[in-house]
DNA sequence: TGTACATCAGTGAACGCGCGTTCACTGATGTAC
DNA sequence: TGTACATCAGTGAACGCGCGTTCACTGATGTAC
């Protein structure tokens, strides 16, 4: 625990974790390899070995941990709003978006395909710890809008899921006016899809 | 244009863009290097130099190419729906989806942050025609909602665009079940936005 | 129509780089007695 | 409480690999005259 310079490390691997979480977002998915994980750590290059035996290992444990930060940000937000459902559902927004924009590089591992082991128990649960907001989310709207089977459901699911997870991504990939965009060749702002659902305002 | 086995290639500038349009469907965005390329058109590895200096050179061609194609893709199916605004709009999404469904790797090339130059007119232009069609699709569907300025209107391509392309994402990355997908942690298929905003059917 | 020559496209060897992986090792920890 | 020893975490040198890049070269093309 104490930092003292002792041969053995002590929390290597949360230590590897943390650097490897700092290194994803300033360097890019494509920046990162398990020599630069440990040079930052101040550790020899073949450490990591016993903790991380492979990159695919480490990015598990990366994900697992960015899937509870990031269902912890939407459920601050809601806890925050108001118990309405179209105010769950902005609220739970505006913790996806925020997380994204917080975490560009660990929201692209997550869920790009084929860089996880999704045999990985550990990391199944954690992502259905993120998936889990969106059904709290959406039973109310569900039942608001008359749909009742389970399918339609879903479906409404998927729907919002869509919605947020493409802002998101053409958020952090530059393609809408999020912050000063001088090199975005779009235009648009977003629109409120949970006031179009709801009838509240003019979208 | 003829295939004989001379010391020039003739057109090796559009056949490493082919063969790179292949590979990065065949390795993914991760497994394309300009010495694969080279090696599959049957080339020694500095000849496309000459043609592309970087890969990042070589990228935006693609990309240049892959936008011509996705707008296309959306041109052709609306062109084979019936002319109403909520049918437009389905077709596009079919066309959009299709193409991310086909091209999964030229797609993730094309939307993601960083890896194109967009300072590249001609990029810029291909680009433009895949907005152009979502330009088309919103102007009816705003006008049917009320929108009337050109921010509402915007918020609206954003708002569709949002959906569609968060879409497309969750189906490459395999976390919607859109074919087989026994590892997909997460359940539930798409809702229909268009019928959401004209109130046809029940979504 | 033919010759000379500049231009250009592609070759193949060589370079240095960062990467993951292996391996014999060494220093610290902790347990058995 | 003290000693012996097994276990384990981290070291540092070495390996082969694929990569982009450079460079002197060579063969083909095309233009000038």
């Amino acid at each position: 625990m104490a930092p003292k310079k002792t041969y053995h490390h002590g929390d290597l691997r949360n230590a590897l974790l943390a650097a490897a979480l700092a290194l994803i977002e300033e360097n890019g998915l494509e920046g990162l390899s398990l020599r630069k994980v440990a040079a930052r750590v101040g550790v020899s290059h073949a450490a990591p070995e016993h903790h991380f035996p492979t990159m695919r290992h480490l990015m598990n444990a990366m994900a697992t941990a960015g899937f509870e930060m990031f269902a912890r940000s939407m459920a601050e937000e809601r806890a925050q709003a108001l118990p309405t459902p179209v105010e769950q559902i902005r609220a739970a927004f505006r913790g996806y978006l925020s997380y994204a924009r917080q975490h560009p590089g660990l929201f692209r591992l997550m869920f790009t395909a084929n860089l996880l082991d999704w045999t990985d128990e550990a990391l199944r649960e954690h992502a259905r710890l993120g998936y889990r907001q969106l059904e709290e989310i959406c039973a109310p709207a569900a039942a608001f809008m008359g749909l009742q089977s389970e399918a339609e459901r879903r479906s409404l699911e998927s729907l919002l899921w869509s919605q947020v997870h493409g802002h998101a991504h053409l958020v952090i990939d530059q393609k809408l006016p999020d912050a000063a965009d001088a090199d975005c060749p779009f235009p648009g702002k977003p629109l409120d899809i949970a006031g179009l659902i709801f009838g509240v305002g003019r979208c």
